[in-house]
DNA sequence: CTGTTAGCGCCTTCAT
DNA sequence: ATGAAGGCGCTAACAG
């Protein structure tokens, strides 16, 4: 029974203050817990408090303190596996914290514009991370000179050097990748990936294609362009585009796919050609999404979660004291061999075309 | 370039008025853009804004406004499929107004009574969304009498008519799944959900199985405890639960998952018992995430993102106006049928054989 | 049309 | 130890 709250109404500092009889300064004070206030004072207050069933304006508070307690991240397609994890690992800290967490979600480049515009400013959030998203030249000063902290987490532009940051080595993942299946004995190896002039500039695939490349070249095997595929980022275009690949002339004997997604879809087309996995075509992902797991697909894991929380931890010690020079922490992406990768030597009938079976099954 | 702006400190309302010569009631009134205000006026204040960069503090607007433009969404676990893809359809309705986006991640009781207990509260969020929590009684009150409107999704407690809210009806989805397995001819059909006793109380698991024991009981098939079995979300508890029933004595020819990831740990199961799906055994799951087309899983879709859609276009419409009664919309899931689910009879034939995608090994 | 002023609710000196 | 008062930045009357 709400008898003495007044509805309607919510009681403010004032009125605890009244009721209390003391003056407002020493509500504040008990809100605050300072030590400086007597313990019979201190209890009428709280009975007071408990009484009108106050809770201080939390907008009001942050005007006076000059701060919202509240942190932005803003992340592209945050519905895609690897940002929720991402977002998973974020979540976890800021949990533990006082701050609020505001999801900015950015699926073209005008909302990913208006973000970096807007979000940053002033005060309207006391930290900013960002997921993926390269900002553009004219963004960068204004992040630079900008009141509230940011933090970078899987953006590899060489340009954001100045900016605190949590990457990691993508070059290196692909180096891996391919390294893997060229120990597996493979030589005609696919990427594909997403567009890697999209709009949204992804450093990722690109870094990964590097490592690609850097690979073959160490194997003394040349690029083919024809073995490079790109595509949206989604299940059924991989699925376009692996079904391309596989009916080339010289068809891969290995795929790398620039995500564990676009892997899905590449498992999805060899399934439909008739294709046995890991048998007549290798196939190997990236991310390490809880997916990944269950259909065993080989894989190189950058640990999502875990570079979410320490782009979270680092906002948060920035936070609490600038530091002189920008920080930068650097992760390391890691090879799982589970099943969908084998020697190439099982498949020794090569040569022959393959021709589409009844898709579908 | 930046001459103007003076570094380390923001422009305030105040300092733009001086730059224009004006009073900051007419600054503000061009930013609100008030149509009162002389185009010269206006063209000064703009440029006395673009010199010194100034944007409004939104604390202090939302302060005097007594709003806060924030929206607060609370969801349990909200890294899985079902509740990233509600998520999904919020934020996509929440980004085309000036509400940002609050995300509250519940994972523990404590976390979730914190929550019901904090955030509706005052002038922190203009509205909350609670995604398949239900408020316990103590909450409930709190809730009603809250200042802030609160739109529940995918919450059926039947206490709780006095809310807002969007839900899909789960006996009736639950009842469908069951149905569709009893067309094909199964009779042994069993039911594996999460505990219904647990500390979240979400009543959806609890809702099928009373759909699923309707369409057993009008089928005049008896309830078998046996038959149902509890156990946490996730792949490898269903796994685990799934072992045991189809090592029963009298193993069920299909099982009706409580979801589509528990479904995939059916799969897995019956896969490791060298079990075919669909000849062997039917499996359907239930909620139609974005997973379940790969794997060709037959389920009930309920229009996740839908229903988040929905959830956040009724508390923007109860924000705008809030309605004398209580709305409540409801939604209709709808059968899926695909490849896991088969006749019972089908064991002898030699149809197309399609095996749910599965790992090699 | 526009300048002035009084709050919005809270925190923080500054006296007492 | 505590009360009083100024200020955070902005909006909304109220006078001109």
């Amino acid at each position: 029974m709400g008898l003495a709250v007044k509805r309607g109404k919510a009681a403010t500092i004032r009125d605890v203050a009244e009721r209390a009889g003391v003056g407002v300064g020493t509500v504040s004070r008990v809100i605050n817990n300072s030590p400086t206030v007597h313990a019979a004072t201190r209890q009428r207050v709280q009975k007071a408090i408990a009484k009108l069933n106050y809770s201080p304006n939390p907008m009001a508070r942050h005007l006076s303190l000059g701060k919202t307690m509240q942190i932005a991240v803003i992340a592209p397609f945050f519905t895609r596996p690897a940002f929720v994890e991402r977002l998973c690992g974020i979540e976890g800290v800021l949990a533990q914290t006082p701050y609020d967490l505001i999801v900015y979600n950015v699926e073209t480049p005008e909302k990913r514009d208006f973000c970096f515009r807007e979000v940053p400013q002033r005060k309207r959030v006391d930290g900013v991370l960002i997921l993926s998203l390269s900002p553009r030249p004219e963004d960068v000063e204004r992040l630079a000179q900008s009141e509230v902290p940011v933090v970078l987490v899987d953006v590899n532009a060489p340009a954001l050097t100045g900016f605190n940051r949590v990457v990691v080595d993508d070059v290196a993942g692909g180096r891996q990748a391919v390294q893997h299946l060229l120990d597996l004995g493979h030589r005609r190896i696919a990427y594909l990936s997403d567009f890697l002039d999209g709009p949204f500039n992804f450093t990722s695939s690109r870094d990964r294609l590097e490592g690609y490349r850097q690979a073959l070249k160490l194997a003394g095997i040349p690029f083919r362009p024809d073995y490079h595929s790109q595509g949206a980022h989604n299940r059924s275009e991989a699925h376009r585009l692996t079904s391309q690949l596989l009916t080339l002339a010289e068809r891969p004997t290995a795929i790398f796919a620039a995500s564990d997604t676009q892997a899905t879809g590449v498992l999805e087309a060899a399934r439909s050609l008739g294709l046995r996995v890991p048998e007549d075509l290798s196939v190997i992902g990236y991310d390490d999404i809880e997916l990944a797991e269950y259909l065993q697909l080989t894989t190189i894991r950058q640990c999502l979660v875990e570079s979410g929380k320490r782009g979270a931890q680092l906002l948060l010690r920035v936070l609490a004291q600038p530091p002189a020079v920008p920080v930068q922490e650097s992760m390391v992406p890691e090879l799982v061999v589970r099943q969908t990768t084998a020697p190439r030597a099982q498949a020794e009938k090569e040569g022959a075309t393959v021709t589409a079976i009844a898709p579908g099954a």
